[in-house]
DNA sequence: ACTCTATATGCAATTTATTGAATGTACGAT
DNA sequence: ATCGTACATTCAATAAATTGCATATAGAGT
């Protein structure tokens, strides 16, 4: 495998406007996969679909807390690419949960949580 | 169309191990499509029709020398984004011509060109 | 054990991208 | 006018990506 294929592979992953949005949101804080549904709009096997994607190629990590899987963005390189081609995350959106009223993840319940919203 | 549609369109351009390789080529210097089809090893339609792609997106810009066609990458955009993936091109490396024993492009042809090989 | 909840997986239908190959065109040289 | 060169266009075949939907699983709570 040539450097152009591994990189284009990798570039793949962001060439989809869903997924870029999704990556978008999981560089700013890490979200479990009922939120991203929620903020996202649409249905939970096709977030799954998507995170697994990214998950599979090493660029999202996950991490279990009681019921619900968070996933971020964890991938040095794709970090980057993000923050060039996104812009990089004003410090004062980082680790912000988005709050949603239609949203049954735990995040979305916790008052404590809102104060940041 | 919203960002994420159109800068995930504009990042398939990259995403594709040719394309990418030839973006690679044409952000060092300007290139006719013979030029391209002895470099890359491929056939002369396939040249086209990926260098038609990008000319089409804004990303190359194209000028006629003679015969031939020279075409080189004219986006600000997409130039910052190759020095994000590929790495910037070294100051010595810029604007050189790879001289190919079975290339017949005129740049290939002339000795003048051949000292900066 | 049953149920509910969060998430994962599998699969088929559709759409889109990729590639090869034939053919077309424009233009300079003879 | 015809020929050759450089490049463009078109079209069809194939491959790959995308998406919707049905279903599976795993773990927590009852």
């Amino acid at each position: 495998m040539t450097d152009y294929e591994r990189l284009s592979q990798r570039l793949k992953l962001m060439a989809h406007p869903e997924r870029l949005r999704m990556l978008d949101i999981l560089r700013r804080s890490p979200e479990c996969v009922c939120h991203l549904e929620a903020l996202m709009d649409r249905p939970q096997p096709y977030i799954s679909q998507q995170v697994r994607l990214l998950h599979r190629a090493g660029v999202l990590r996950s991490e279990k807390r009681g019921q619900n899987t968070f996933y971020r963005v964890a991938d040095p390189e794709m970090l980057a690419w993000l923050d060039q081609v996104l812009g990089p995350v004003p410090e004062e959106e980082r680790e912000i949960h988005h709050l949603l009223p239609d949203c049954v993840c735990p995040k979305c319940q916790r008052e404590e949580v809102r104060l940041y919203a």
